[in-house]
DNA sequence: CTATGATTCAAACGAACGTATGAATTATAG
DNA sequence: CTATAATTCATACGTTCGTTTGAATCATAG
């Protein structure tokens, strides 16, 4: 069986597909584009995964089966050094976040051009690929709610469950990449973070999710106690 | 000059339009479908509009012409109330994210698709769409980010800057809609929120905003004076 | 070396896309 | 009523899309 090439055809259309995904999204990638990029001939990408939505799924595979193990990993360590005792807020923010921004330094798991993707593509609208996503995070999220269930038993579940969500959407937006920052600024400001972008992100966004995580909790105009 | 059958059509197309570019994104939606929901002609489209880009545009302008407005009215209204002394954050954050999540109950100024589809938009991969957001944001987020260095003068505007950031993703997530949210959660929890979703996502969310906003900063790796 | 299965390739398929056209229809002005 | 401009309509154009096909090429096993 032949496997130098194929191997190396599989992984250039994976490596293609990412790029292009992330720049001109899913339905904006034409297969034509893929692989011309990757260099492989048309009928290649139909031919080592079948289809466009499984060339799709398969990108991500590749980098969240890492990231959810990774996920697992660090809770379950954290959990053992615990001993038993809940862990602190911190500590699982920055297990689930935390491990994912540091992706961005690492090129063998894709790097910022699969961070952007991954936040483009949680608000895509495209029903299969939320649809795949929410399946391939759904056991890791359960285990980090659950954490910090515990880690914060004076706060309402529904409270935590809000939050968590909110944390996503501000990781999202802040990998989703520096095109969409131009909303907020046209960089008169920081012109010296050119190069420390990331190792400086993470601290930032890492206090700003933490500060929203415990802050006060809302008071509903209707007074109605929103125990548990 | 016959007026009333076409304000009509283009009433209806930009309705269908925003619905479905919503639902699907904007490649996602094709121009059969936009004409066929809103039942005129195929042609209508680029009769009144010109092109797909172009209704996109106005699909947009439409509700954020208004949106605009009325954040500049309410900061100027806070400014004057306050005269000359700086506002609270708490002020400046409800005037710019409390007046757009107010816009849901708003069925006249799109309510909760529009709000979903400009969540989801806001990351769009397509670059005229982007391009064209900054554009119509660019003035009055210029205006808010001045009206926070001066409510925060001792947090660095940089830090400002990105926290601004991290809100409108928090927003922006928050607002698209609650098919992303089955990523956190399967719903085992919150079935007493059926209807009250909405006055009850807008305290919840501002008090992580504002946790967010006003959480202590961050430390770097590297020890680097970050001031101004 | 030959046979076999895996992979690559050029070419084509039908479908769907955004847009353009010119005639038919409708509303307004004189 | 008639003339004129605005709008609607059915239809078609040229592209591009994702996918398929069958022959050509390659690597490996016997």
């Amino acid at each position: 069986m032949a496997e130098v090439r194929s191997v190396d055809t599989r992984e250039r259309i994976l490596d293609a597909a990412e790029h292009l995904f992330m720049a001109h999204g899913y339905e904006g990638t034409s297969m034509r584009q893929i692989t011309s990029e990757a260099g492989v001939n048309l009928a290649a990408v139909n031919y080592h995964f079948g289809s466009k939505e499984s060339l799709m799924q398969e990108v991500f595979r590749r980098r969240l089966d890492w990231l959810n193990e990774e996920r697992m990993r660090v809770l379950n360590e954290l959990e053992r050094e615990a001993a038993g005792k809940p862990l602190k807020p911190s500590q699982i923010v920055d297990g689930f976040f935390g491990t994912l921004l540091r992706m961005a330094d690492d090129e063998e798991r894709g790097g910022k051009t699969f961070l952007r993707l991954l936040g483009r593509t949680l608000t895509d609208p495209s029903e299969f690929i939320r649809t795949f996503l929410a399946h391939e995070y759904a056991v890791v999220v359960d285990r980090y709610k659950e954490a910090l269930f515990c880690a914060l038993p004076d706060v309402p579940k529904a409270e935590i469950v809000w939050r968590f969500h909110f944390m996503l959407g501000a990781t999202s937006y802040a990998i989703a990449g520096t095109d969409a920052l131009r909303l907020v600024t046209d960089w008169q400001i920081e012109e010296e973070d050119a190069i420390d972008r990331l190792d400086r992100l993470v601290p930032r966004l890492m206090s700003f999710l933490l500060g929203g995580l415990r802050a006060p909790l809302p008071q509903f105009s209707d007074a109605v106690a929103d125990s548990k």
